[in-house]
DNA sequence: TGTAGCATGTAAGCCGTTACATGATTGA
DNA sequence: TCAATCATGTAACGGCTTACATGCTACA
């Protein structure tokens, strides 16, 4: 049974812990709502896989016997509802106990951008700061959302404690653009360096 | 000539911007050395490619024009060393001007499986958050070296701001991670929703 | 003599995206 | 009746990794 523990993407136990996550154990959700869900939590601190990703990893899942279907009918509409099996459970909760979780990755645009601040004007620069400080502003009130939408209902305790992180996280991000922001008006002037 | 300007990867650029930033414009380096300064910098807040993907990377710079190879031989050994070209610089910069930066990606599996804590106990939990302050200050330290490294001169002014960013954001996150942990060991009892 | 580092590549394959294609239901 | 949302998939492809393969050079 447990000989493909190490087969799965985070990815998958991501979905999985989606499925886990969703109330009583014997709800179940289709891959739509299931991206609504990643829409809502997962994007904020790992991605939210496009539909397409979500229904290919429902099928992989399905054939590892980690998620069972049940077809639904209403009207002349049918829908395929995914549930968590045992086996899901509990390969869930050995990768929950046994992996050794990887170093975070960080992806950040802006910051590669002001490694090559030199190559630019500093204004230039300022306005790509400046920008991210609104997206994290817009990032940050999405976020509030979903903390208070999450309330502080003692079976939802963990989300809420990863959505705060995520606050305090976008709340220091800010911060230190802020003063980039600040130290970029300061500095030294470019001597000229931007021409190619 | 510019009407491939959006065909390139963000890794592209960063590998580009490696090549920039390398002192004087007549400098070239090896894959190799490219993928040495990857590691030292670009890995921080972006990622650092794999040997075979700065080789192709590099091939297919050469492809666009925006890199040049001048063949080398030391003893019976010979190597590529590639330097940006005009139009590469041209490229470069149009990127760092023009492009609407995405906002940041964060693959973090240690908040994923904290949003999964229920399924836990709380000694495990703790343990996780307590080896990822591990690695933090690893990490932390590593960057320190780096940012020392670059030393105070003028030309790479840029490069330490992105690195003091760095070093912040791991202050920070290692701030907030202790808090969790503290918050963790007066939580409510588990109320046995660990079982299956 | 042998190992670590320098240096370069090819092949296979996974993960994930975008684009495309289809059709039902709800509500304005 | 039209648009938005619900719902499900396939095809093509890009980006990146690991594994594999090769050979030189410096140094202990």
């Amino acid at each position: 049974m447990g000989d493909v523990s190490q087969g799965l993407s985070t990815t998958s136990y991501a979905l999985l812990g989606l499925l886990a996550l969703d109330g009583d154990p014997s709800s179940s959700l289709t891959g739509y709502e299931l991206k609504q869900r990643a829409d809502r939590t997962l994007r904020f601190y790992w991605v939210s896989p496009a539909m397409s990703q979500v229904y290919t990893e429902l099928e992989r899942l399905t054939g590892h016997g980690f998620v069972e279907a049940t077809e639904e009918r209403s009207g002349r509409r049918t829908s395929q509802h995914y549930r968590l099996t045992a086996d899901g459970r509990a390969e869930l909760h050995s990768w929950l106990v046994d992996a050794d979780a990887d170093f975070p990755v960080l992806k950040h645009p802006v910051a590669l951008r002001l490694l090559m601040g030199g190559l630019v004007d500093r204004e230039r620069m300022a306005q790509h700061l400046q920008r991210y400080l609104d997206q994290l502003q817009e990032r940050t009130q999405e976020l509030a959302g979903v903390r208070a939408w999450l309330g502080d209902a003692e079976a939802l305790q963990y989300p809420a404690m990863v959505a705060e992180w995520g606050l305090d996280y976008y709340a220091s991000e800010t911060e230190i653009v802020t003063r980039l922001v600040d130290r970029l008006a300061t500095l030294p002037p470019p001597d000229g360096s931007a021409a190619g």
